[in-house]
DNA sequence: ACCTGAACACCGTTCAAGT
DNA sequence: ACCTGAACACCGTTCAAGT
């Protein structure tokens, strides 16, 4: 990093949100919002839309630049007028795909109303795993989701919580819904090729109840022991959340 | 799938738990534990050595088969007589990593000592970011590491709860860690390559304000109302968790 | 049983050149 | 400004052959 310090600008960035791209048509004189030099023959947006579906239909690790370029009858390194890299591209398949579910009827209760929009965001994402696998990557770049955030930080207020303890109550809700969401990918991957490692039940040997006496008593009946409603442990989060509010007067 | 049932088993499984592998010295008669065969040129407890300080020196994604096989002195497919292949390589680098941090004193007091636990397990992985990728692959693999979960549900049968609901809490208390861990590395990313996309607070506008008033009106001190003490979210969950407790008697 | 070498079917990205 | 083609430095894994 010596002499790297100019940093190239993404020249035709992409706008997240799918509103028209200015392209080319402007004032009627032809000046304002026209491109300047070669016009442009690939669609910013078929490329993202390219990107979003191989993932959808085939997992995050199936999409590649050489990918999408073939798929939109182009060459590899043509994509990169419009992303920086692989990364920004797959960033940007996120946007507008909180828009899957329709908004749901919310409880007037600031309580139910959180529990609500906590379960409305798992079930969300729950219907599309490879966001999950995005997501890591970044903050949610997809403004339609946002609304979530204001909702839940506004229940959160309404019932006496502070500025702070109400944007940590989100978060810590956020991470919890996460955390669920990626290990029930795992064990409902792990189901679907069996001979692979076991649950970790499988590790527990005799020596084990001595130290372990709990686990080696609960370990034949794990898979369904472990088995919880969502909404219940979203209610006891929010519930524990909420109890941090200094007392109403 | 047509013809392909007949799986290929592992000949020489590693043992995750790093016991001494018997490894051709049996009985005196040289036949019990004598291994069969080409005697192995490659220590296997090397190729997991090597792969964990790889992934703890550069990161999850440096690690290759083939990067692997050049440090250990030999060739990429001489590893898959030890491991079946890629992932499971990645899952034995888990073994052995709880120990990392020493079992802490605990409190008597069970909710004390199920908050402790938690602690515990999140301060342990915050300082080894590696295990977090490797972990979505499947469960805990780490035997040494069981006595959190044994822990965490002792505590919560001792306040009154069920059993599946011990086990819920559990899940739950480690789904939370998980998220928050992930999204801590993420921030820590993001802000060790600036430039790069920001916070979600940057894609408000000014039209946004009448539909989200709230994050709008917090968006500027985003950055610092953010900050949680984990620990304190943590208490907020347990009591929640605990609050389902029937009443004791 | 264990290990090698060549091969297959891929990657992301840089760079120089063309339009 | 946008796009191409060749090249660089890689991947995981299969397969046939050797010891």
């Amino acid at each position: 990093m010596a002499d790297g310090e100019k940093k190239k600008r993404t020249p035709g960035p992409i706008d997240p949100d799918n509103r028209e791209v200015p392209d080319r048509r402007g004032a009627p004189d032809g000046t304002a919002g026209r491109r300047r030099g070669r016009p442009r023959r690939l669609d910013p947006q078929a490329i993202v839309a390219t990107a979003r579906r191989i993932i959808d239909e085939e997992g995050v690790d199936a999409l590649s630049m050489r990918r999408v370029a073939r798929e939109v009858g182009s060459t590899p390194m043509a994509l990169y007028t419009y992303v920086r890299d692989k990364d920004e591209l797959l960033l940007l398949t996120l946007a507008g795909t909180s828009t899957a579910l329709p908004r749901p009827q919310l409880p007037e209760d600031p309580r139910d109303r959180m529990i609500a929009v906590a379960v409305h965001m798992h079930g969300l994402i729950r219907r599309m795993p490879w966001v999950l696998k995005v997501l890591v990557r970044g903050d949610v770049t997809d403004k339609k989701a946002l609304w979530m955030a204001e909702e839940i930080i506004e229940c959160a207020l309404a019932r006496g919580l502070g500025e702070a303890q109400a944007v940590h109550a989100y978060r810590t809700l956020w991470h919890f819904v996460y955390g669920d969401l990626v290990f029930t990918a795992a064990r409902d991957q792990r189901a679907a090729e069996p001979d692979r490692r076991p649950s970790f039940t499988a590790l527990l040997t005799g020596q084990d109840a001595a130290e372990l006496p709990r686990l080696t008593e609960l370990a034949p009946r794990w898979e369904e022991l472990q088995r919880y409603d969502v909404e219940e442990q979203l209610t006891a989060i929010v519930d524990g959340l909420l109890s941090r509010a200094r007392p109403p007067r």
